[in-house]
RNA sequence: GCCCCCAUCGUCUAGAGGCCUAGGACACCGGCUUUUCACGCCGGCGACGCGGGUUCGAUUCCCGCUGGGGGCACCA
């Protein structure tokens, strides 16, 4: 049975690039019917965050990312953290040490640097020397006693390596390009790709998926995994996410990261349907998927090999699309959530108000609108600003006949039925007694009440608020706005 | 510097020798709709990086160039 995984490192949020490796991994396993599991690989512990643990496991979950196992689930295979797993590493290479086939170095990081400068200088390619006879036990020893630092090397075998992957094909590694690398930090920790190689193995995983930069690595954990006598894992690299400016995107894009969209209003099917056709697609012209669809219609073949460039234009119209197309409900739980991450004069507990805030702001694009166009009627009746702009273009320009037709629009209301349709039948009469497009009597009203030009259809806007609340910020705009 | 990978509209991509007058989506431009914004609808602009081969025929295959990206850590 086929098990993929996600191993990511905790050492800040979860980026889209990571989110996509996820995504995929999953998609892979559900797809042959296997299992996912998610591993956290905290084995550097100067980069090492805690809180980010557990930030990159919120953020997956809200992306509809669940893992069959690993950290937060359990499973048979665990502890499913790096660090929790040290012992298992040690025996591995004790295993290693005594066959032969790992040694120890000491060298410092500036002894490194100098050798790695001095390569430079006579312009050609720095290698570990591999040292004549190897260090022994007693050496590490002493070594350890005159308080140098102690790694453990793998002792390559200097061979080609030569490994299949799915999306760029075979991919072969000259023994010249290879070198002996540390697999045992100084202070005992393992490296990446030792934990990773062995990880790998006892937790039963097959099937690989990461970013193209350890493409030209991977040789080193073949050759780890043929040391151990691992089994060989299917391997799918994928193509790097740039930003739009061709940049590889970085954790220090704070902006690509998953709750960043997550607090600016986006829908987690929106951003999941979008970052799965950054190197995927399902051949013809199908774009909108649910995760279902896309674990039916996955293949690994089918992940291109060039690199994609994160437009969030994109994201934004899939966001909108998604928007649409989503229940009243998952609207008012997707705003509900929204919420409660940002801070504004929205009432994020009042679900009756969030649902006639998510049927009056049909086509917006992502929750930021609802804040946009409706925090104002939440905030205090003498709390907003006029928008001079806004009060000049439909209060003040016409002379007076605006502000006129404001003042009669305020008796209007205050005889008015509170309800959709008792607005819109007090509107049209008005409008038809008056002779008057609504545009001349709905904009007035609504830059009194708002401050603004922008919000939801009027009525809506006005239900909203309720009667009192309307005809008191009515006058005040009568009073205060247009004295100004 | 060395090694590796990649290359179709501005962006994501379809295309696996004739189906291509190169298709779709986003963006952009124009128009329509409209009580504002947004949404929606209709139309338009827009690409096979360059040079050699192979072939009756290349976007599709090969080579070179150019361009872009990644790797060369006691980071993952």
């Amino acid at each position: 049975m086929i098990k993929t995984r996600f191993a990511p490192s905790p050492t800040g949020y979860l980026h889209v690039g990571g989110a996509r490796t996820a995504l995929f991994s999953l998609l892979q396993a559900r797809k042959q019917g296997g299992k996912f599991l998610l591993r956290i690989e905290d084995t550097d512990v100067e980069r090492h965050q805690e809180e980010a643990v557990q930030r990159i496991v919120d953020a997956l979950r809200w992306l509809g990312i669940e893992w069959d196992e690993g950290v937060d689930v359990g499973g048979e295979a665990g502890p499913y953290r790096q660090s929790q797993r040290l012992e298992i590493y040690r025996e591995h290479v004790e295993k290693l040490l005594a066959g032969g086939k790992a040694y120890y170095a000491f060298d410092t990081v500036e002894e490194l640097d100098a050798m790695r400068k001095q390569a430079e200088a006579e312009k050609r390619n720095f290698r570990y020397p591999r040292p004549s006879p190897l260090p022994s036990e007693q050496d590490a020893q002493q070594a350890r006693e005159q308080g140098r630092p102690v790694v453990v090397r793998f002792l390559n075998p200097m061979r080609d390596v030569v490994f299949d992957d799915d999306v760029f094909g075979r991919i072969v590694t000259p023994a010249a390009e290879q070198d002996d690398f540390v697999i045992v930090k100084h202070g005992g920790y393992p490296t990446y790709h030792l934990a990773n190689v062995i990880d790998d193995a006892l937790m039963g995983v097959t099937y690989i998926m990461r970013g193209q930069e350890f493409l030209g690595q991977t040789w080193r954990h073949v050759l780890l995994r043929e040391a151990m006598d691992f089994a060989e894992p299917g391997y799918g690299h994928l193509p790097l996410i740039l930003d739009m400016q061709g940049r590889k995107l970085s954790k220090r894009d704070g902006d690509v990261e998953v709750d960043a969209f997550r607090r600016s209003g986006y829908l987690p099917e929106a951003l999941v349907n979008f970052i799965a056709l950054l190197g995927w697609n399902p051949g013809e012209d199908r774009e909108k998927m649910t995760l279902d669809e896309m674990v039916e219609l996955f293949s690994p073949q089918r992940i291109n090999k060039a690199n994609a460039k994160f437009d969030r234009q994109k994201l934004l119209a899939f966001n909108t699309d998604a928007i649409a197309a989503a229940s009243e409900d998952r609207l008012v739980a997707a705003l509900t959530d929204f919420l409660s991450l940002n801070d504004t004069a929205i009432p994020a507990g009042d679900e009756a108000v969030l649902r006639h805030l998510v049927q009056a702001n049909k086509g917006i694009r992502t929750f930021e609108d609802v804040v946009a166009k409706c925090e104002v009627l939440f905030k205090a009746d003498d709390g907003y600003e006029f928008d001079p702009e806004a009060v000049k273009k439909v209060l003040t320009r016409n002379e007076k006949a605006s502000l006129a037709v404001l003042h009669q629009v305020r008796t209007m209301l205050a005889n008015a039925d509170w309800t959709g349709e008792g607005l819109e039948k007090a509107f049209t009469e008005f409008c038809e007694s008056k002779g008057l497009g609504m545009g001349k009597v709905a904009q007035p009203v609504r830059v009194a009440v708002t401050g603004t030009t922008v919000s939801p259809a009027i009525y809506d806007t006005l239900l909203i608020l309720g009667k009192d609340r309307t005809l008191a910020r009515i006058d005040r705009c009568l009073r205060v706005a247009v004295t100004d």
